[in-house]
DNA sequence: AATCCCGACAACCGCGTCCTG
DNA sequence: GCAGGACGCGGTTGTCGGGAT
């Protein structure tokens, strides 16, 4: 039996580019491997490891392009494709889905995760949340790579003080009030993010910077694969699917200029701002970081994010949103991120 | 030129949670 | 209420490329 219930839709000008090197993976024959019956989601026989090709790639995205995404438990089995279901979605999430943003991370992002991840810890998912053209994949990496040694550096420089402006006694909060507060934040960005990238209802996210295919998002990638370059012929091909390709004819090409990069921040924040709700992205941060406060109440978990909470910044929230960052404050927020009981390391 | 080392990132794995019958 | 499947999340690993030696 056939497993080839939809039709491979290319766009003519798609064409094939060299696949990634693959070392972990066999040399599978994609035919005669078909099961029949239930297929257990991580069969280890018949199931292909490593790099994905842009062969897969463009079924996948065919595939959804088709069928949108979920039921991943049938996307293998009815694409063909000898990756297991949580591969397929992975590789959507973190890679294929419009709407990602790739290449450098801007000031503002980085300090919305240093700051999410202070009141958050480890909850990449729930820190991508609040940066919707962000895989938390991305952001952990990110994070892992560059923030920790960041911060680290900075602690190391000696200038932190725990004796500072006490994080501690401006921040002691109650725990239980600000994840309350979190877990109706994160739901609410979640559906916002859902119905944005709904492919039947996108029109909310047009803000949103369509994948690009260069690998470079608005900034360069400073390590282009050859794979990833190759991502352009699958951004063509999503090109088509997007219901508002708004930036995507212009924003290759695109190095670091800082005059650029501010103008992509914007339109990043933009972006955030339509998706989440909120007025202005440093609002929607204070209302994270209200919930932190004592004063927090909870009758104002239920109401609109406070237009005028950037009246009511912290000095987390000054440093975290002032254009010149002072390390000073830096180390108040680490400070911070310790007290609150959160690993950075 | 060859080798080693390290940073960056994509992908995998295992576990927890949610959903459905 | 329970069991099993599906999905999501976070930690970890593998691979590649570039720089240093």
């Amino acid at each position: 039996m056939p497993h080839t219930p939809f039709v491979l839709k290319l766009a003519p000008h798609f064409s094939l580019t060299k696949p990634s090197t693959q070392k972990s993976t066999a040399g599978f024959k994609r035919k005669n491997q078909l099961i029949m019956g239930r297929q257990p989601c991580c069969d280890k026989v018949g199931v292909k490891k490593g790099p994905w090709t842009p062969e897969e790639d463009i079924i996948l995205v065919s595939y959804i392009q088709e069928h949108g995404p979920g039921n991943w438990r049938a996307v293998p089995t009815k694409t063909g494709l000898l990756r297991c279901s949580k591969s397929c979605r992975l590789r959507w999430t973190n890679y294929l889905r419009p709407g990602i943003k790739r290449g450098n991370f801007t000031e503002n992002e980085e300090k919305m995760i240093i700051h999410l991840q202070a009141l958050l810890g480890n909850r990449w998912a729930a820190i991508a949340s609040y940066l919707p053209q962000r895989t938390d994949n991305d952001i952990k990496n990110y994070w892992n790579t560059h923030l920790k040694k960041k911060l680290k550096k900075l602690q190391g420089n000696g200038g932190y003080s725990r004796d500072g402006v006490s994080a501690k006694s401006t921040y002691q909060i109650s725990r239980g009030q600000w994840e309350r507060k979190l877990q109706t934040d994160i739901h609410m960005a979640k559906k916002a993010l859902s119905d944005a990238l709904s492919p039947e209802k996108s029109s909310g996210s047009a803000e949103f910077e369509p994948f690009n295919g260069t690998g470079t998002g608005t900034t360069s990638y400073a390590k282009p694969s050859g794979y990833a370059s190759s991502t352009e012929n699958i951004a063509k091909l999503l090109k088509g699917w997007m219901r508002n390709p708004l930036k995507m004819a212009d924003s290759s090409e695109e190095g670091t200029d800082p005059i650029k990069e501010d103008k992509n921040s914007k339109e990043m924040d933009e972006g955030v701002q339509s998706v989440l709700g909120f007025e202005s992205l440093d609002s929607a941060i204070s209302d994270i970081s209200q919930s932190m406060s004592p004063e927090a109440s909870l009758s104002q978990y239920e109401s609109k994010p406070n237009l005028n909470a950037q009246t009511q910044l912290s000095l987390l929230e000054e440093w975290l949103f002032d254009e010149g960052v002072n390390q000073g404050k830096d180390y108040q927020l680490c400070d911070l991120a310790l007290d609150e009981n959160v690993n950075f390391f």
